[in-house]
DNA sequence: AATTCGTGGAG
DNA sequence: TCTCCAAGAAT
């Protein structure tokens, strides 16, 4: 197929790529890109997996330690599940990680799209990986549009299905995701240097903005994402911060009690007779 | 089903 | 500067 071809002679020498890599390695890496860009992640990944090399290890890690690992890679949630993660994987499967869609499916942190691609990059499985990259290879080469729907359709689902049966599985999806990374990208795709030029839709109608409109993103500057995100440095950088440290993270009085209560709510943060801080235990 | 959840790079 | 968007998941 010509979406392999190319990505036999274009793949990035990502680390989690490399022949070595164990399934826990693949399902460290997907959870890290989760909305986080692959540059970010590279040097993040490869700091996490010289420390808990396994899920073991990981299981066995204080919470406060997987939080500060994590720092600066954004929703540091997805460390809290990744850890929870982890002692499911020792509790039920033998410190392994399972091979089957549903059983990874059943994982904290893991969704649909993450169950398909370690499924599918891990084991080699014919999983049906739908990422933002490869809906909007589809959207444009198949379907002729510039973008992707907000929200994944049955159409788009049976689409890729279809395609994933007739060619062969897992290299076929990361193939077509690295094209959407590299090639097909959301700005200003490079239609030049694309192995599917010939025959794409959306290029031959002259690249039109016909995509669906997507709403704006939130702006970030003064949202309680970024109150959540500095009180949570605070209380890392200072084990027993208490009101003067958290004031000074973040100075809206309203804003930082929503902001500290939802870090509560969502156990990243712990009240202790010393002032707050992380969680030791999960 | 629509919201919420971080952070940084690129245009 | 400001806007967009990035290998999504949970609720």
């Amino acid at each position: 197929m010509l979406v392999i071809a190319w990505f036999d002679a274009h793949r990035r020498d990502l680390p989690w790529r490399a022949p070595d890599v164990t399934p826990w390695g693949v399902l460290v890496s997907e959870c890290m890109l989760q909305q986080t860009q692959v540059d970010r992640v590279v040097p993040r990944w490869q700091a996490w997996m010289h420390e808990w090399p396994t899920p073991a290890a990981l299981a066995q890690a204080p919470v406060a330690d997987v939080l500060r690992a994590w720092q600066g890679l954004g929703y540091p949630r997805r460390a809290l599940r990744l850890h929870a993660t982890a002692c499911a994987l020792v509790d039920t499967w033998g410190g392994q990680v399972p091979e089957s869609e549903p059983d990874l499916r059943a994982l904290p942190g893991v969704g649909s799209y993450t169950a398909a691609a370690v499924s599918a990059f891990a084991f080699g499985r014919p999983a049906v990986v739908l990422d933002t990259n490869i809906r909007r290879v589809l959207a444009r080469a198949w379907t002729g549009v510039a973008g992707p729907k907000a929200h994944q359709t049955r159409d788009e689902l049976q689409l890729a299905a279809g395609l994933i049966d007739e060619h062969t599985g897992a290299a076929w999806s990361a193939a077509v995701m690295e094209l959407g990374a590299v090639v097909c990208t959301a700005r200003s795709p490079h239609c030049d240097q694309c192995p599917l030029a010939h025959r794409c839709a959306w290029l031959a109608a002259g690249r039109p903005d016909n995509g669906p409109v997507r709403r704006a993103q939130a702006r970030f500057a003064g949202s309680d994402r970024q109150a959540r995100g500095a009180l949570l440095r605070a209380v890392s950088a200072a084990e027993g911060a208490r009101a003067p440290e958290l004031a000074r993270a973040w100075a809206d009085a309203e804003q930082r009690e929503r902001a500290l209560a939802g870090l509560l709510a969502d156990g990243l943060v712990v009240r202790t007779p010393a002032g707050y801080a992380l969680p030791a235990q999960h």
